[in-house]
DNA sequence: AACGATGCATCGTATATCTATGCATCGCAC
DNA sequence: GTGCGATGCATAGATATACGATGCATCGTT
């Protein structure tokens, strides 16, 4: 990232849940789709997201499917699922909360 | 922390340099200091706020001083120097920032 | 006298992210 | 048509940060 890393622990997944909740996505897709909208701020990384992918389609929050025509490039699809949604949800209710505590304490 | 730990990390030193910005205090004042101020929310342990304020100290944007009678309870206080002023107005900046883009992202 | 709160500090562990790397395909410039 | 950068998936190792556990000492209250 461009920002200071450690800030976005803890917000990454909630931005890639995010982003599939409009469409579904491809890895390299989210990659470039974070950049755009965060002006260029957000400069996810393959071995920062492929772990996180793979940890919420365990979580069933997420669902993938491979596509492509036999012997072309295979794309790896990303789908979020129900539970993902309530997921989702959740970690943006935990995002508003944090972020205004913080800013409390910061202006006094 | 009560909220999700990951979030935290990178706001730590922001919210140690807050406080001390406004006066003075030993590490244990700022532990409870901070959960009052956050509503209960920030609860910092000591294995975290420790090796912040050593590290503070470490790049001189604090100093600390021994306060207490001699063979009385000793207390380490800790105050915010001019660098460590002009490293909170860049980490305030820097939050400013990141919340600002992880909102705009979130609400698409 | 005992016990909980205060007060400082460190160690080991877990987790998250990054860098580096590997491999394959596609499109474009030369 | 060949090479090279961009695309696309993925993992391994290094690093950073916070936590839980622990240790030790003092203070206040019962």
């Amino acid at each position: 990232m461009t920002v200071n890393k450690e800030l976005m622990k803890g917000s990454t997944a909630t931005l890639v849940l995010t982003l599939l909740a409009r469409k579904e996505m491809y890895g390299y897709q989210i990659i470039k789709e974070l950049e755009v909208v965060s002006s260029g701020l957000f400069e996810m990384k393959e071995g920062t997201l492929y772990p996180i992918l793979h940890a919420l389609e365990q979580s069933e929050a997420v669902v993938a499917t491979w596509v492509g025509e036999e012997g072309t490039r295979q794309r790896k699809y990303y789908a979020i699922t129900k539970q993902g949604r309530a997921l989702l949800k959740a970690k943006k209710e935990e995002w508003r909360n944090f972020k205004e505590t913080v800013d409390k304490v910061l202006q006094g």
